[in-house]
DNA sequence: TCCAATTTAGATTGATCGATCCAAAATAGT
DNA sequence: ACTATTTTGGATCGATCAATCTAAATTGGA
């Protein structure tokens, strides 16, 4: 081998993120990396850096391609801000019945093992939840709703999301979560009627 | 020593269980949980029996207690069911800004975990979920809200109650989580009005 | 054609894990 | 007072972890 990597870099981190996805931190250990990506150690270390390097980017990775999804899909109701809301969510519930990919939420997932993550890493995450946050609440306050309203459903709506990446893990039906959105989306709804 | 037990094995069991709620089931080592409850490892196993046996040991007790808690904040309001499920929270939320005890929900934990907890146990915090469910149901159905709708809103009730274990485990303030536990209970007002 | 540069896979290291084991300690019953 | 019984804490075991290191492999440039 030589001076060119034997090995596309990008298809290796989507493998990783998906076993980060899969596994947490904690219980995707270097040797499920390596299998994973087909990649041997000396190859992850000096590509990525270490674990924590790894996970972080696996992390960048999964909020830009699902944050791209998101956009998209609430794109069309600039000014229809249940529809924008329901959108989301089912680009949510799309991923976690999408059987090409692990069952729940990276994010819920890293959220969840905080305590436990590397330091600076918990901040990340932090990061994450809020750059959600701030795509909701600006997607409502398009719509026409007010600031503070907009930011407390936005809460809200993160918070119904990380459950929902967290139920889906343990044993709740696709059925449930429908339920689950369609309950939130009818909140949201009722909430922003009720100001008018 | 002799044929009496040198500690209080109740003691014991509740400090393993805020062990295990601090800091989950993987990362509380039996170094932990030595240090923890002061005792050795042949204490801890004799007693006890292996680590995943006391982990559902704290679990049984966590759900005990706050499940009685529950039960009593909720018992004054057996035909108000929007104020029951307000008290419910109430709980939560106490729990949650409670100093003397950990961040987070043990259950909310061990289900994010799921996938990396001992088989068996598994089934044991999907039950303790489903418990929960029952609990709010039960309370929604006897406010007089029909099955089918109670058995919706306990779900949606369980998921953001989840997510509030979540969240305050990744830097959310008790402001944020009191603004969704406040949208929560609008949004089942709502739901229960808009029925009758 | 051959060497320098770089990647690669696997061996290795030190730390930590859950679990087991054992000798010392201490009381209850005789 | 003495012995049998049980508890206790620490030593120890094999396994696994993240990380480092090394030698072989490979190809681009001279």
């Amino acid at each position: 081998m030589s001076g060119r990597k034997q090995f596309d870099v990008d298809e290796a981190l989507d493998k990783s993120m998906r076993a980060f996805w899969e596994f947490g931190y904690a219980d995707t250990s270097l040797d499920v990396l390596t299998k994973a990506t087909g990649l041997g150690r000396g190859s992850l270390y000096g590509t990525f850096g270490g674990k924590n390097d790894l996970f972080v980017r696996a992390l960048e990775r999964y909020e830009q391609t699902y944050g791209a999804r998101y956009d998209a899909a609430m794109a069309p109701y600039a000014h229809d801000p249940v529809k924008a809301i329901r959108a989301f969510f089912d680009v949510v519930l799309d991923r976690i019945e999408d059987k090409d990919v692990p069952d729940g939420c990276l994010v819920a997932m890293a959220a969840a093992q905080s305590a436990t993550l590397v330091p600076g890493t918990r901040e990340r995450v932090a990061a994450s939840l809020d750059s959600q946050r701030t795509r909701l609440s600006s997607a409502l306050r398009s719509g026409g709703a007010p600031t503070k309203l907009a930011r407390e459903l936005a809460s809200f709506a993160v918070a119904v999301n990380q459950s929902l990446g967290l139920l889906s893990r343990s044993g709740s039906g696709s059925r449930e979560l429908k339920t689950i959105v369609t309950t939130t989306c009818r909140a949201v709804e009722q909430a922003l009627s009720a100001r008018t």
